[in-house]
DNA sequence: GCCAAAATAGCACGATCGTTCGTTTTATTC
DNA sequence: GAATAAAACGAACGATCGTGCTATTTTGGC
Protein backbone atom coordinates (compact mmCIF):
# COMPACT_ATOMS: atom_id res chain seq x y z
CA UNK A 1 0.00 0.00 0.00
CA UNK A 2 1.09 3.59 -0.05
CA UNK A 3 2.80 3.29 -3.51
CA UNK A 4 2.89 7.18 -4.78
CA UNK A 5 2.12 5.96 -8.32
CA UNK A 6 1.29 9.28 -10.28
CA UNK A 7 -2.65 9.47 -11.89
CA UNK A 8 -1.79 7.60 -15.22
CA UNK A 9 -5.11 9.10 -16.51
CA UNK A 10 -3.64 11.88 -18.51
CA UNK A 11 -0.30 10.11 -19.60
CA UNK A 12 -0.12 13.11 -22.62
CA UNK A 13 1.07 16.10 -20.77
CA UNK A 14 4.06 16.75 -21.22
CA UNK A 15 6.31 17.29 -18.22
CA UNK A 16 5.75 20.95 -17.42
CA UNK A 17 9.66 22.94 -18.69
CA UNK A 18 10.35 24.94 -15.80
CA UNK A 19 8.76 26.31 -12.43
CA UNK A 20 5.66 24.22 -10.85
CA UNK A 21 3.25 26.47 -12.17
CA UNK A 22 -0.05 25.34 -9.06
CA UNK A 23 -1.77 22.74 -11.73
CA UNK A 24 -3.40 24.27 -14.60
CA UNK A 25 -7.21 24.80 -14.51
CA UNK A 26 -8.08 21.25 -16.24
CA UNK A 27 -6.35 18.65 -13.38
CA UNK A 28 -8.02 20.94 -10.68
CA UNK A 29 -11.71 20.74 -12.56
CA UNK A 30 -11.27 17.08 -13.37
CA UNK A 31 -10.55 16.43 -9.59
CA UNK A 32 -13.28 18.06 -8.34
CA UNK A 33 -15.37 16.01 -11.20
CA UNK A 34 -13.69 12.63 -9.64
CA UNK A 35 -14.86 14.28 -6.11
CA UNK A 36 -17.90 14.37 -6.77
CA UNK A 37 -18.16 11.09 -8.68
CA UNK A 38 -17.06 9.36 -5.59
CA UNK A 39 -19.42 10.47 -3.51
CA UNK A 40 -21.83 9.92 -6.56
CA UNK A 41 -21.04 6.80 -6.94
CA UNK A 42 -20.93 5.74 -3.04
CA UNK A 43 -24.56 6.09 -3.64
CA UNK A 44 -25.69 4.51 -6.71
CA UNK A 45 -22.51 1.98 -7.31
CA UNK A 46 -20.21 2.27 -10.41
CA UNK A 47 -22.26 0.89 -12.47
CA UNK A 48 -24.80 3.34 -11.54
CA UNK A 49 -22.68 6.15 -12.17
CA UNK A 50 -23.79 8.07 -15.13
CA UNK A 51 -22.17 10.95 -17.06
CA UNK A 52 -24.86 13.16 -17.48
CA UNK A 53 -26.08 12.88 -13.38
CA UNK A 54 -22.27 13.63 -13.00
CA UNK A 55 -22.51 16.97 -15.60
CA UNK A 56 -25.56 18.15 -13.37
CA UNK A 57 -24.17 18.11 -9.90
CA UNK A 58 -21.13 19.75 -11.79
CA UNK A 59 -22.99 22.04 -13.22
CA UNK A 60 -21.28 21.43 -16.38
CA UNK A 61 -22.37 19.99 -19.88
CA UNK A 62 -22.28 15.88 -20.45
CA UNK A 63 -19.37 16.41 -23.17
CA UNK A 64 -17.45 18.86 -20.65
CA UNK A 65 -17.38 16.31 -18.28
CA UNK A 66 -16.52 13.67 -20.76
CA UNK A 67 -13.62 14.85 -22.37
CA UNK A 68 -11.47 14.57 -19.39
CA UNK A 69 -11.79 11.10 -19.23
CA UNK A 70 -12.45 9.26 -22.74
CA UNK A 71 -14.63 6.65 -21.73
CA UNK A 72 -17.20 5.97 -18.66
CA UNK A 73 -14.68 3.06 -18.05
CA UNK A 74 -11.80 5.27 -17.47
CA UNK A 75 -14.22 7.77 -14.98
CA UNK A 76 -15.05 3.97 -12.98
CA UNK A 77 -11.42 3.31 -13.18
CA UNK A 78 -10.48 7.00 -11.30
CA UNK A 79 -13.43 6.53 -9.04
CA UNK A 80 -11.44 3.41 -8.00
CA UNK A 81 -8.00 4.75 -7.69
CA UNK A 82 -9.47 7.67 -5.63
CA UNK A 83 -11.29 5.75 -3.42
CA UNK A 84 -8.59 3.65 -2.55
CA UNK A 85 -6.18 6.92 -1.74
CA UNK A 86 -8.60 8.22 0.82
CA UNK A 87 -8.78 4.38 2.08
CA UNK A 88 -5.02 4.78 2.39
CA UNK A 89 -5.55 8.28 3.79
CA UNK A 90 -8.46 7.38 6.41
CA UNK A 91 -7.62 3.89 7.22
CA UNK A 92 -4.34 2.82 6.56
CA UNK A 93 -1.87 5.63 7.41
CA UNK A 94 -3.26 6.66 10.73
CA UNK A 95 -3.11 3.29 11.90
CA UNK A 96 0.71 3.82 11.33
CA UNK A 97 1.39 5.70 14.21
CA UNK A 98 0.37 2.87 16.56
CA UNK A 99 3.35 0.34 17.43
CA UNK A 100 3.70 -2.64 15.32
CA UNK A 101 1.61 -5.70 16.37
CA UNK A 102 -1.87 -5.93 17.92
CA UNK A 103 -2.22 -1.98 18.56
CA UNK A 104 -2.09 -1.46 14.73
CA UNK A 105 -3.96 -4.53 14.12
CA UNK A 106 -6.68 -3.21 16.25
CA UNK A 107 -6.42 0.70 14.70
CA UNK A 108 -6.77 -0.98 11.59
CA UNK A 109 -9.98 -2.79 12.63
CA UNK A 110 -10.96 -0.04 13.54
CA UNK A 111 -10.54 2.71 11.05
CA UNK A 112 -11.81 0.12 8.53
CA UNK A 113 -15.29 0.03 10.36
CA UNK A 114 -15.23 3.46 10.47
CA UNK A 115 -15.00 4.02 7.07
CA UNK A 116 -17.90 0.93 6.31
CA UNK A 117 -20.10 2.15 9.56
CA UNK A 118 -21.10 5.90 9.43
CA UNK A 119 -23.94 6.96 8.74
CA UNK A 120 -23.68 10.14 7.09
CA UNK A 121 -21.37 8.95 4.88
CA UNK A 122 -22.83 6.25 2.03
CA UNK A 123 -21.33 2.09 0.85
CA UNK A 124 -18.01 1.41 0.78
CA UNK A 125 -17.18 0.98 -3.19
CA UNK A 126 -14.69 -1.75 -2.34
CA UNK A 127 -17.83 -3.89 -1.33
CA UNK A 128 -20.16 -3.14 -3.81
CA UNK A 129 -18.02 -3.15 -6.50
CA UNK A 130 -17.05 -6.65 -6.03
CA UNK A 131 -20.86 -7.45 -6.16
CA UNK A 132 -21.33 -4.87 -9.37
CA UNK A 133 -18.36 -6.75 -11.01
CA UNK A 134 -17.79 -10.05 -9.56
CA UNK A 135 -19.13 -11.38 -12.70
CA UNK A 136 -18.21 -8.57 -15.17
CA UNK A 137 -14.63 -8.97 -16.72
CA UNK A 138 -13.15 -5.59 -17.61
CA UNK A 139 -10.31 -2.68 -16.46
CA UNK A 140 -12.67 -1.91 -14.13
CA UNK A 141 -13.12 -5.39 -12.24
CA UNK A 142 -8.83 -5.54 -12.97
CA UNK A 143 -8.56 -2.58 -11.34
CA UNK A 144 -11.04 -2.93 -8.48
CA UNK A 145 -9.80 -6.55 -7.83
CA UNK A 146 -6.28 -5.36 -7.68
CA UNK A 147 -6.68 -2.32 -5.68
CA UNK A 148 -8.67 -4.33 -2.44
CA UNK A 149 -5.78 -7.10 -2.98
CA UNK A 150 -3.23 -4.34 -2.20
CA UNK A 151 -5.33 -3.47 0.99
CA UNK A 152 -5.85 -6.81 2.29
CA UNK A 153 -1.63 -7.37 1.85
CA UNK A 154 -1.19 -4.53 3.58
CA UNK A 155 -3.69 -6.30 6.10
CA UNK A 156 -1.79 -9.46 5.73
CA UNK A 157 1.72 -7.97 6.66
CA UNK A 158 0.03 -6.03 9.74
CA UNK A 159 -0.64 -9.49 11.07
CA UNK A 160 2.63 -10.87 9.99
CA UNK A 161 4.08 -7.73 12.23
CA UNK A 162 1.97 -8.98 14.91
CA UNK A 163 3.30 -12.37 15.02
CA UNK A 164 6.88 -11.06 14.86
CA UNK A 165 6.42 -9.41 17.63
CA UNK A 166 4.83 -12.43 19.63
CA UNK A 167 1.50 -10.74 20.10
CA UNK A 168 -0.02 -13.72 18.27
CA UNK A 169 1.13 -17.43 18.21
CA UNK A 170 3.75 -18.42 15.57
CA UNK A 171 1.97 -20.57 13.78
CA UNK A 172 -1.00 -17.98 13.28
CA UNK A 173 -2.30 -18.02 9.66
CA UNK A 174 -2.28 -14.24 8.73
CA UNK A 175 -4.82 -15.38 5.26
CA UNK A 176 -6.80 -17.23 7.55
CA UNK A 177 -7.28 -14.23 10.47
CA UNK A 178 -7.58 -11.43 7.80
CA UNK A 179 -10.01 -13.52 6.23
CA UNK A 180 -12.08 -13.54 9.41
CA UNK A 181 -11.80 -9.87 9.93
CA UNK A 182 -12.75 -9.25 6.47
CA UNK A 183 -16.06 -11.47 7.32
CA UNK A 184 -16.61 -8.83 9.94
CA UNK A 185 -16.19 -5.50 8.15
CA UNK A 186 -18.43 -7.07 5.71
CA UNK A 187 -21.58 -8.51 7.93
CA UNK A 188 -20.95 -5.11 9.58
CA UNK A 189 -21.73 -3.25 6.43
CA UNK A 190 -24.81 -5.66 5.54
CA UNK A 191 -26.11 -5.76 8.91
CA UNK A 192 -25.62 -2.16 9.90
CA UNK A 193 -26.15 -0.67 6.76
CA UNK A 194 -28.87 -2.99 5.37
CA UNK A 195 -30.81 -4.04 7.43
CA UNK A 196 -30.37 -1.31 9.93
CA UNK A 197 -29.73 -4.10 12.59
CA UNK A 198 -28.64 -1.93 15.97
CA UNK A 199 -25.20 -3.30 17.66
CA UNK A 200 -23.67 -4.47 15.21
CA UNK A 201 -20.62 -2.18 15.66
CA UNK A 202 -20.67 -3.50 19.25
CA UNK A 203 -20.89 -7.66 17.72
CA UNK A 204 -17.79 -6.67 15.37
CA UNK A 205 -15.55 -5.78 18.10
CA UNK A 206 -17.11 -8.39 19.99
CA UNK A 207 -15.81 -10.90 17.49
CA UNK A 208 -12.66 -8.93 16.31
CA UNK A 209 -11.26 -9.76 20.03
CA UNK A 210 -12.53 -13.13 20.25
CA UNK A 211 -10.80 -13.76 17.24
CA UNK A 212 -7.37 -11.73 18.13
CA UNK A 213 -7.80 -13.88 22.21
CA UNK A 214 -7.95 -17.42 19.88
CA UNK A 215 -4.96 -16.51 18.21
CA UNK A 216 -3.29 -14.57 21.10
CA UNK A 217 0.11 -16.50 22.39
CA UNK A 218 -0.71 -16.32 25.50
CA UNK A 219 -3.89 -18.38 25.13
CA UNK A 220 -3.65 -21.49 25.20
CA UNK A 221 -4.05 -23.77 21.62
CA UNK A 222 -7.93 -23.99 20.16
CA UNK A 223 -8.73 -27.26 19.27
CA UNK A 224 -11.64 -25.83 16.46
CA UNK A 225 -11.79 -29.52 14.34
CA UNK A 226 -11.29 -31.76 17.63
CA UNK A 227 -14.17 -30.22 19.72
CA UNK A 228 -16.71 -30.34 16.35
CA UNK A 229 -17.80 -33.07 16.67
CA UNK A 230 -20.31 -34.02 19.22
CA UNK B 1 -39.52 -19.14 7.64
CA UNK B 2 -41.43 -21.65 5.01
CA UNK B 3 -44.56 -19.52 6.11
CA UNK B 4 -46.60 -20.50 2.56
CA UNK B 5 -48.09 -17.10 1.17
CA UNK B 6 -49.53 -17.25 -1.96
CA UNK B 7 -48.42 -15.15 -4.72
CA UNK B 8 -49.90 -12.00 -3.93
CA UNK B 9 -48.96 -10.73 -8.00
CA UNK B 10 -52.35 -11.46 -9.04
CA UNK B 11 -54.41 -10.80 -6.63
CA UNK B 12 -57.59 -9.74 -9.26
CA UNK B 13 -57.45 -13.42 -10.44
CA UNK B 14 -60.82 -14.97 -9.09
CA UNK B 15 -61.09 -17.68 -6.85
CA UNK B 16 -61.38 -20.66 -9.36
CA UNK B 17 -65.45 -22.01 -8.93
CA UNK B 18 -64.68 -25.94 -8.94
CA UNK B 19 -62.16 -28.30 -9.93
CA UNK B 20 -58.38 -27.58 -9.72
CA UNK B 21 -57.90 -26.51 -13.33
CA UNK B 22 -54.25 -27.27 -13.55
CA UNK B 23 -52.45 -23.51 -13.81
CA UNK B 24 -54.16 -21.68 -16.43
CA UNK B 25 -51.12 -20.50 -19.33
CA UNK B 26 -50.37 -17.43 -17.93
CA UNK B 27 -49.32 -18.47 -14.33
CA UNK B 28 -46.95 -21.04 -16.10
CA UNK B 29 -45.59 -18.55 -18.44
CA UNK B 30 -45.08 -16.12 -15.73
CA UNK B 31 -43.27 -18.64 -13.56
CA UNK B 32 -40.83 -19.36 -16.65
CA UNK B 33 -40.30 -15.67 -16.70
CA UNK B 34 -39.54 -15.69 -13.37
CA UNK B 35 -37.30 -18.53 -13.34
CA UNK B 36 -35.27 -16.88 -16.32
CA UNK B 37 -35.54 -13.28 -14.73
CA UNK B 38 -33.56 -15.16 -11.17
CA UNK B 39 -31.39 -16.41 -13.94
CA UNK B 40 -30.87 -13.48 -15.20
CA UNK B 41 -30.75 -11.29 -11.86
CA UNK B 42 -28.21 -13.53 -10.70
CA UNK B 43 -25.57 -12.12 -13.54
CA UNK B 44 -26.44 -8.43 -13.41
CA UNK B 45 -28.04 -7.50 -10.25
CA UNK B 46 -31.69 -6.70 -9.39
CA UNK B 47 -31.24 -3.27 -10.81
CA UNK B 48 -29.76 -4.72 -14.08
CA UNK B 49 -32.64 -6.69 -14.70
CA UNK B 50 -34.25 -5.34 -17.67
CA UNK B 51 -37.58 -6.37 -19.23
CA UNK B 52 -35.87 -6.22 -22.87
CA UNK B 53 -33.22 -8.69 -21.82
CA UNK B 54 -35.36 -10.61 -20.41
CA UNK B 55 -38.12 -10.52 -23.24
CA UNK B 56 -35.00 -11.72 -25.68
CA UNK B 57 -34.33 -14.78 -23.50
CA UNK B 58 -37.62 -16.21 -23.58
CA UNK B 59 -38.68 -15.27 -26.90
CA UNK B 60 -41.37 -13.01 -26.33
CA UNK B 61 -41.99 -9.43 -26.77
CA UNK B 62 -41.22 -6.83 -24.40
CA UNK B 63 -45.11 -5.89 -23.23
CA UNK B 64 -45.88 -9.71 -23.40
CA UNK B 65 -43.28 -10.06 -20.74
CA UNK B 66 -44.22 -6.97 -19.22
CA UNK B 67 -47.76 -7.45 -18.39
CA UNK B 68 -47.29 -10.34 -16.24
CA UNK B 69 -46.17 -7.66 -13.73
CA UNK B 70 -47.31 -4.05 -14.26
CA UNK B 71 -43.94 -2.17 -13.61
CA UNK B 72 -40.66 -4.12 -13.26
CA UNK B 73 -40.81 -3.02 -9.62
CA UNK B 74 -43.14 -5.51 -9.38
CA UNK B 75 -40.76 -7.88 -11.29
CA UNK B 76 -37.95 -7.45 -9.38
CA UNK B 77 -39.96 -8.59 -6.41
CA UNK B 78 -40.94 -11.42 -8.04
CA UNK B 79 -37.63 -12.27 -8.29
CA UNK B 80 -36.91 -11.65 -4.49
CA UNK B 81 -39.69 -14.10 -3.25
CA UNK B 82 -38.80 -16.16 -5.95
CA UNK B 83 -35.14 -16.42 -4.71
CA UNK B 84 -36.10 -16.98 -1.21
CA UNK B 85 -38.65 -19.85 -1.76
CA UNK B 86 -35.48 -21.61 -3.58
CA UNK B 87 -33.26 -20.36 -0.64
CA UNK B 88 -35.95 -22.25 1.67
CA UNK B 89 -35.75 -25.30 -0.47
CA UNK B 90 -32.21 -25.83 -0.66
CA UNK B 91 -30.74 -24.26 2.07
CA UNK B 92 -32.85 -24.45 5.13
CA UNK B 93 -35.39 -27.33 4.36
CA UNK B 94 -32.95 -29.72 3.69
CA UNK B 95 -30.87 -28.91 6.93
CA UNK B 96 -34.04 -29.96 9.00
CA UNK B 97 -33.73 -33.82 8.40
CA UNK B 98 -30.53 -33.30 11.00
CA UNK B 99 -31.30 -33.33 14.51
CA UNK B 100 -31.27 -29.99 15.91
CA UNK B 101 -28.46 -28.45 17.25
CA UNK B 102 -24.90 -28.27 16.22
CA UNK B 103 -25.68 -30.60 13.28
CA UNK B 104 -28.45 -28.80 12.45
CA UNK B 105 -26.59 -25.75 12.57
CA UNK B 106 -23.78 -27.18 10.55
CA UNK B 107 -26.07 -28.57 8.10
CA UNK B 108 -27.34 -24.98 7.46
CA UNK B 109 -24.13 -23.60 7.22
CA UNK B 110 -23.11 -25.57 4.94
CA UNK B 111 -25.74 -25.32 2.79
CA UNK B 112 -25.63 -21.95 2.66
CA UNK B 113 -21.78 -22.35 1.90
CA UNK B 114 -22.67 -24.47 -1.06
CA UNK B 115 -25.38 -21.57 -2.29
CA UNK B 116 -22.88 -18.48 -1.92
CA UNK B 117 -19.36 -20.27 -3.59
CA UNK B 118 -20.72 -22.68 -6.39
CA UNK B 119 -18.67 -21.61 -9.58
CA UNK B 120 -21.49 -22.72 -11.97
CA UNK B 121 -24.33 -20.65 -11.17
CA UNK B 122 -24.13 -16.54 -10.36
CA UNK B 123 -24.25 -14.88 -7.57
CA UNK B 124 -26.82 -14.14 -4.23
CA UNK B 125 -29.30 -11.95 -4.87
CA UNK B 126 -29.30 -11.78 -0.76
CA UNK B 127 -25.57 -10.52 -0.65
CA UNK B 128 -25.74 -8.62 -4.10
CA UNK B 129 -29.59 -7.01 -3.55
CA UNK B 130 -28.15 -5.52 -0.40
CA UNK B 131 -25.58 -3.35 -2.30
CA UNK B 132 -28.00 -1.91 -4.43
CA UNK B 133 -30.68 -1.20 -2.60
CA UNK B 134 -28.65 -0.22 0.81
CA UNK B 135 -29.42 3.89 -0.52
CA UNK B 136 -32.62 3.16 -2.25
CA UNK B 137 -35.58 3.43 -0.35
CA UNK B 138 -38.56 1.66 -1.58
CA UNK B 139 -40.87 -1.80 -2.00
CA UNK B 140 -37.92 -3.70 -3.29
CA UNK B 141 -35.95 -2.92 -0.72
CA UNK B 142 -38.67 -3.69 2.04
CA UNK B 143 -39.51 -7.03 0.24
CA UNK B 144 -35.29 -8.05 0.13
CA UNK B 145 -34.72 -6.59 3.74
CA UNK B 146 -38.09 -9.09 5.16
CA UNK B 147 -36.80 -11.66 3.42
CA UNK B 148 -33.34 -11.58 4.50
CA UNK B 149 -35.10 -11.00 7.99
CA UNK B 150 -36.95 -14.05 7.70
CA UNK B 151 -33.82 -16.36 6.62
CA UNK B 152 -32.00 -14.77 9.65
CA UNK B 153 -34.72 -15.49 12.17
CA UNK B 154 -33.94 -19.11 10.62
CA UNK B 155 -30.91 -18.92 11.79
CA UNK B 156 -31.17 -17.92 15.15
CA UNK B 157 -33.78 -20.50 16.07
CA UNK B 158 -31.40 -22.86 14.65
CA UNK B 159 -28.58 -21.25 17.38
CA UNK B 160 -31.38 -21.21 20.12
CA UNK B 161 -32.13 -25.01 19.98
CA UNK B 162 -28.62 -25.80 19.59
CA UNK B 163 -28.33 -23.78 23.24
CA UNK B 164 -31.51 -25.37 24.27
CA UNK B 165 -29.84 -29.08 23.19
CA UNK B 166 -26.73 -27.98 25.72
CA UNK B 167 -24.74 -27.77 22.12
CA UNK B 168 -23.80 -24.51 23.26
CA UNK B 169 -23.45 -22.50 26.53
CA UNK B 170 -26.57 -20.94 28.28
CA UNK B 171 -25.16 -17.64 27.80
CA UNK B 172 -24.15 -17.41 23.85
CA UNK B 173 -25.92 -15.40 22.38
CA UNK B 174 -27.79 -16.41 18.98
CA UNK B 175 -27.55 -12.61 17.70
CA UNK B 176 -23.37 -12.48 18.22
CA UNK B 177 -23.09 -16.24 16.69
CA UNK B 178 -25.47 -15.33 13.50
CA UNK B 179 -23.50 -12.13 12.73
CA UNK B 180 -19.96 -14.02 12.99
CA UNK B 181 -21.56 -16.95 10.75
CA UNK B 182 -23.16 -14.32 8.15
CA UNK B 183 -19.75 -12.91 8.18
CA UNK B 184 -18.06 -15.99 7.22
CA UNK B 185 -20.44 -16.33 4.21
CA UNK B 186 -20.26 -12.68 2.80
CA UNK B 187 -16.51 -13.06 3.06
CA UNK B 188 -16.68 -16.47 1.15
CA UNK B 189 -18.87 -15.14 -1.53
CA UNK B 190 -16.55 -12.09 -1.64
CA UNK B 191 -12.92 -13.66 -1.79
CA UNK B 192 -14.00 -17.04 -3.87
CA UNK B 193 -16.48 -14.86 -6.14
CA UNK B 194 -14.86 -11.83 -6.58
CA UNK B 195 -10.95 -12.01 -5.88
CA UNK B 196 -10.81 -15.66 -6.70
CA UNK B 197 -8.99 -16.50 -3.88
CA UNK B 198 -8.22 -19.84 -3.30
CA UNK B 199 -9.03 -21.62 0.08
CA UNK B 200 -11.76 -19.82 0.90
CA UNK B 201 -13.81 -22.64 1.42
CA UNK B 202 -11.43 -24.18 4.28
CA UNK B 203 -11.00 -20.96 5.83
CA UNK B 204 -14.72 -20.58 5.73
CA UNK B 205 -14.97 -24.18 7.35
CA UNK B 206 -12.56 -23.97 9.84
CA UNK B 207 -13.48 -19.91 11.13
CA UNK B 208 -16.79 -21.90 11.68
CA UNK B 209 -15.90 -24.06 14.09
CA UNK B 210 -13.88 -21.96 15.90
CA UNK B 211 -16.95 -20.27 16.43
CA UNK B 212 -18.69 -23.15 17.32
CA UNK B 213 -15.87 -24.54 19.84
CA UNK B 214 -15.71 -21.08 21.38
CA UNK B 215 -19.43 -21.23 22.70
CA UNK B 216 -19.32 -25.17 22.61
CA UNK B 217 -20.43 -26.20 26.00
CA UNK B 218 -17.56 -27.91 26.86
CA UNK B 219 -15.40 -25.46 26.37
CA UNK B 220 -14.11 -22.85 29.15
CA UNK B 221 -15.41 -19.70 29.05
CA UNK B 222 -13.25 -17.63 26.66
CA UNK B 223 -12.37 -13.88 27.80
CA UNK B 224 -11.80 -11.91 24.84
CA UNK B 225 -12.44 -8.43 26.26
CA UNK B 226 -9.53 -9.26 28.75
CA UNK B 227 -7.03 -11.23 27.50
CA UNK B 228 -7.50 -8.23 24.48
CA UNK B 229 -5.73 -5.11 25.99
CA UNK B 230 -1.63 -5.84 26.05
C1' DG C 1 -3.38 42.44 -25.57
C1' DC C 2 -2.08 38.42 -28.77
C1' DC C 3 -2.16 33.77 -29.84
C1' DA C 4 -2.01 28.99 -29.34
C1' DA C 5 -3.73 25.48 -26.64
C1' DA C 6 -6.69 23.68 -23.46
C1' DA C 7 -11.25 23.40 -21.63
C1' DT C 8 -16.00 23.51 -22.14
C1' DA C 9 -20.39 23.83 -24.51
C1' DG C 10 -23.81 22.41 -27.80
C1' DC C 11 -25.84 19.27 -30.68
C1' DA C 12 -26.83 14.95 -32.62
C1' DC C 13 -26.37 9.90 -33.12
C1' DG C 14 -27.95 5.24 -32.10
C1' DA C 15 -29.24 2.35 -28.42
C1' DT C 16 -31.83 0.95 -24.58
C1' DC C 17 -34.74 1.86 -20.90
C1' DG C 18 -39.81 1.32 -18.72
C1' DT C 19 -44.27 2.03 -20.07
C1' DT C 20 -48.74 2.75 -22.76
C1' DC C 21 -52.12 1.52 -26.10
C1' DG C 22 -54.59 -0.74 -29.63
C1' DT C 23 -54.65 -4.92 -32.10
C1' DT C 24 -54.21 -9.68 -32.86
C1' DT C 25 -53.56 -14.11 -31.53
C1' DT C 26 -54.33 -17.69 -28.48
C1' DA C 27 -56.72 -20.17 -24.66
C1' DT C 28 -60.80 -21.45 -22.20
C1' DT C 29 -65.75 -22.02 -21.44
C1' DC C 30 -70.16 -22.75 -23.14
C1' DG D 1 -68.36 -25.16 -33.28
C1' DA D 2 -69.30 -19.93 -31.35
C1' DA D 3 -68.47 -16.61 -27.67
C1' DT D 4 -65.64 -14.62 -24.35
C1' DA D 5 -61.63 -13.72 -21.79
C1' DA D 6 -56.73 -13.97 -21.35
C1' DA D 7 -52.34 -13.51 -23.33
C1' DA D 8 -49.06 -11.89 -26.49
C1' DC D 9 -47.68 -8.75 -30.00
C1' DG D 10 -46.08 -4.45 -32.33
C1' DA D 11 -45.38 0.10 -32.57
C1' DA D 12 -44.58 4.23 -30.39
C1' DC D 13 -43.64 7.52 -26.43
C1' DG D 14 -40.31 10.21 -23.75
C1' DA D 15 -36.22 9.73 -21.24
C1' DT D 16 -31.58 8.64 -20.52
C1' DC D 17 -27.49 6.40 -21.68
C1' DG D 18 -22.39 6.83 -23.68
C1' DT D 19 -20.05 8.89 -27.28
C1' DG D 20 -18.54 11.61 -31.36
C1' DC D 21 -18.32 15.99 -33.66
C1' DT D 22 -17.71 20.90 -34.31
C1' DA D 23 -17.94 25.51 -32.23
C1' DT D 24 -17.02 28.54 -28.65
C1' DT D 25 -15.06 30.08 -24.57
C1' DT D 26 -11.39 30.29 -21.33
C1' DT D 27 -6.83 29.84 -19.95
C1' DG D 28 -1.87 30.73 -19.66
C1' DG D 29 2.64 32.21 -21.53
C1' DC D 30 4.61 35.87 -24.22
Amino acid sequence: MTEPKPDPSSPERPAWPQGVRAQPKGQQTKAAIVDAALALAAQVGLEGLSIGALAEVMHMSKSGVFSHFGSREELQISVVHEYYRRFDEEVFRPALAEPRGLPRLRALFGNWMKRVSLELQSGCIFISGAVEFDDRPGPVRDALASTVQAWLSALYRAIVLARNEQHLRADADERQIAFEIHGLILALHYENRFLHNPGSIDRALLAFESIVARYASAAPAPRPLESARL
